[in-house]
DNA sequence: ACAAAAGTGTTTCTTATACACCCATGC
DNA sequence: GCATGGGTGTATAAGAAACACTTTTGT
């Protein structure tokens, strides 16, 4: 594990939203019961930190171009989860390096300070990989997570209070749905980030206005009722 | 140095408000010629990220109480300085502990991953001290901040960028002001903040209506004008 | 024709900005 | 009295929220 920068660690909140709903991706990790974790990892000697996140990220999502935003480091000195560290060398995880040498798993039982980011992805294009110490990596609802390890439950709500007040500002919804959609998709996505509703009139005149969306033909969907525009988001 | 945790430092920017001007604190770093520097330190093995700024804050300033904000880790992986790493070599610095021992050095030629902080004080309050790495601590005006090592004039552009986001909205700027100030002092802080005049009238009204002051007696000057109330900011 | 949902226009209210006036103070 | 800066009130403009109406679509 030399190659890594030691005690320090990225964690990664990546939002995804389907069916209504915002969903965070969950890694279980392998060879541990029942034991839940944010997708993460460690930085190279000779990385920018985030590249080190995108490459974390791309190894579970396949993707390369994610919206991406560090927005805090956790390093409370309690940061340590005992019982992980101790099934980790139990079950010997991380114990060989890529060419498979048994290293020392001591540089794990320390405290660690993790660099928190959160990632914005349209969940129809990221496919799921799993990396060498996942069992596997699932999209989760965003209000039926597990117990995490360590804190990084506590590292999901820090990252949606930050969402929330990036998201409009920085117009970064865009990033959670498909390239082309109609002004009912991007309200209801407003609607479940800030949980409450909108008046739809209000909201395409205020959507409209920021110049930001290109109509596009419209969607028959076979309803009973007027065609909505398709959008896509330009610049 | 085998107490802190290794390639992670803190580096601090230090707000204060005299004289119309926003200032920040620069330390010269001993044995050096012209080597300018934020205030900044390292992590203790156990201790919480953001006591270890307290620490190092209270190092220079001898406050206990600071109004303090995690902004945003720096970690590219061209955050070095050789000259500067080389230089302390030469002179010395940091090569011995406590104890008076002489120890290895090798630790300060690899990257470092930076957490930024930045500090709002009351000028007056502070007093103003030297760590043993400092040959002085002095406050210098944000515009005529020197050339500093590695990143940390953009430390301090991007400190700056947070403090304008988060000034009037989290309503920070009284932990630049004296306990007592008046309507107008608190108006040229706004006003330097922001780098823009606003309307007395209107600036007064905005702030009484925020229900945050709490209205002393009068402030006789001397000068040839109506004295103008003092305030107080509650909770 | 009708229900359902989309698009658009108008009114109302809230809030920010601009304008105007009077008051206290020391010379 | 008067110049100077402080406090307050009112009018206006801009933006958000509420309300209302018309249009399109498939049954």
């Amino acid at each position: 594990m030399n190659n890594y920068i030691d005690q320090l660690s990225i964690d990664c909140v990546v939002f995804g939203y389907q069916s209504k709903t915002l969903k965070v991706l969950i890694t279980k990790i392998i060879n541990i019961d029942n034991c839940y974790a944010l997708p993460g990892g460690f930085i190279l000697q000779n990385e920018d930190i985030d590249i080190a996140a995108r490459r974390i990220l791309n190894e579970r999502t396949s993707l390369d171009h994610i919206y991406l935003d560090q927005f805090k480091a956790f390093g409370k000195n309690n940061r340590r989860d005992q019982r992980f560290i101790q099934q980790v060398m139990e079950n010997q995880i991380w114990n060989t390096n890529q060419s498979g040498i048994k290293i020392d798993l001591n540089w794990l039982d320390k405290r660690f300070v993790s660099l928190g980011y959160y990632a914005l992805v349209d969940i129809e294009n990221v496919v799921l990989r799993k990396s060498e110490i996942d069992e596997s990596v699932d999209w989760v609802d965003l209000d039926k997570v597990p117990q995490l390890i360590f804190d990084h439950n506590e590292i999901i709500s820090e990252a949606l209070v930050e969402l929330r007040e990036k998201f409009d500002k920085k117009l970064i919804g865009f990033n959670l749905l498909p390239s082309i959609f109609t002004m009912r998709d991007l309200q209801e996505l407003y609607e479940v980030v800030y949980d409450t509703p909108f008046a739809r009139n209000n909201f395409q005149k205020k959507i409209l206005d920021l110049n930001v969306l290109e109509r596009l033909e419209k969607k028959y969907t076979g309803a009973a009722n007027k065609a909505p525009y398709l959008y896509r988001f330009i610049k």
